[in-house]
DNA sequence: ACACATATGTGTGCTAGCACACATAACACT
DNA sequence: AGTGTTATGTGTGCTAGCACACATATGTGT
């Protein structure tokens, strides 16, 4: 077995949420979690389908996508160690019309939905977090709706890549154009034209689905605003 | 004095979330809330600021909007009798990043955020019921963000007047083309566009200001498969 | 080395919606 | 009636992103 990382950040990151939760509760929570491993492409639930576990990413990302035919796809929410995959269950409904698929591999803590809905009974430092997190996520939403509607590819693109960057703690993922087109909701064709842009301004490297971002400050200013905007949300409902 | 209608809708539809409410826990709010009259364009919170009171709207209508600059606004979120405006309140943030905007005058029962948060920390029927409905907000804001991104502007604003009529509860109502433009993030001119190819083909009519729905059932033809979705995932979490 | 699947680049129309600039129409107030 | 304000219609470019159709890499497996 190699030395090298075993997973795609070397165990480093874990998941905020639960890092943020007291001593004694993340005691109480802890034979409730398991680590899974999650691979790029997994699908985690399905519209419409029973979710059978919640997941607190650590060193993954999952993405959540809303389908409008079977063509028109788009990523409405990027959840990572900031957070839980799977708030419908918290809330008190068994599904969600929207699609969560790994767009990250790594690992993750994985909780039965049947605990989550107990948590959910239970007032305290994780119903208050995620809470919060809700709070968070749809604000997050809100923000890359208004952004997709108005910001070109370019920006998208470039915002995408970031809030990606962040999550994994990598500078170098693997993704593919097809794969990257139905996340920004445009053409591959799009993506190849944008992601184009970004490499001959070498911001970014890429070949054959390995993307690799060279200068982070340079994507920042490339991006829209809405990145930092996002950001600052996410980062400070943790306090 | 006129035996016509006092407001808007003869004062016949009522919050539909606080009447699930069991009896006893209804009785108990009863004297947090108070009926208030809200009236077209007025602000009930803005990005950053404080919010004061939650509203949960009978025969009005709040509008969520995203602004990204002081030119590119987008409604990201309509709630009417289904639900609650001031979410965040309840998930314990005391603003948010979205701007609320009274978008059909009428009536709504308001609560001051310092009861709500009280409600917060109590486990019972609002609670739950505020739970789901957070989820069925955050699938109307995922759903709005997918079809902004994807349909045209005609399919959108036929969608966007039955959602309204819906919670009016009439089929006239004053709404300029400049407002809908905000609302549906396109450019005047667009919904100049838009609203006359609806006139045209005898759906509504419009003039200064007063739109009138002529045609539920040819709107929904026009309107994209999004407005049955969302009215769906709305009527369905109250039960 | 070879075939084959996958990933990416590019080119030619086409269209929705943009920006800007007016023209017109309806109402409100005196 | 007259005037000003607000609401709406329209016309001329312009552009981003679409649809479709290929060409061209760059792996991988045998």
């Amino acid at each position: 077995m190699s030395v090298l990382k075993n997973n795609s950040n070397g165990g480093l990151s874990v998941n905020r949420l639960l890092a943020t939760l007291p001593k004694n509760e993340y005691k109480r929570l802890l034979p409730k979690l398991k680590t899974v491993n999650l691979i790029l492409g997994e699908e985690l639930y399905e519209p419409g389908e029973a979710i059978k576990y919640v997941y607190f990413p650590n060193d993954s990302i999952i993405s959540l996508i809303s389908e409008l035919s079977e063509t028109s796809w788009l990523e409405v929410g990027m959840v990572g160690n900031e957070g839980m995959a799977g708030l419908p269950v918290f809330m008190g409904v068994s599904s969600s019309s929207t699609r969560a698929l790994v767009q990250g591999s790594g690992t993750a803590m994985r909780m039965s939905s049947a605990a989550v809905r107990k948590e959910a009974n239970r007032l305290g430092s994780l119903h208050r977090l995620l809470h919060r997190y809700s709070h968070s996520l749809l604000n997050q939403v809100a923000q890359s709706s208004a952004c997709n509607r108005f910001h070109l590819v370019n920006a998208r693109l470039a915002r995408w890549l970031l809030m990606t960057n962040d999550r994994l703690g990598l500078e170098e993922f693997p993704l593919t154009q097809e794969f990257l087109s139905t996340m920004l909701g445009v053409r591959r064709e799009g993506v190849s034209k944008a992601a184009g842009a970004l490499q001959a301004a070498k911001l970014i490297r890429y070949s054959r689905g390995m993307i690799t971002l060279l200068d982070r400050r340079g994507l920042v200013a490339k991006s829209c605003h809405c990145y930092t905007i996002i950001k600052a949300e996410t980062d400070a409902y943790l306090n």
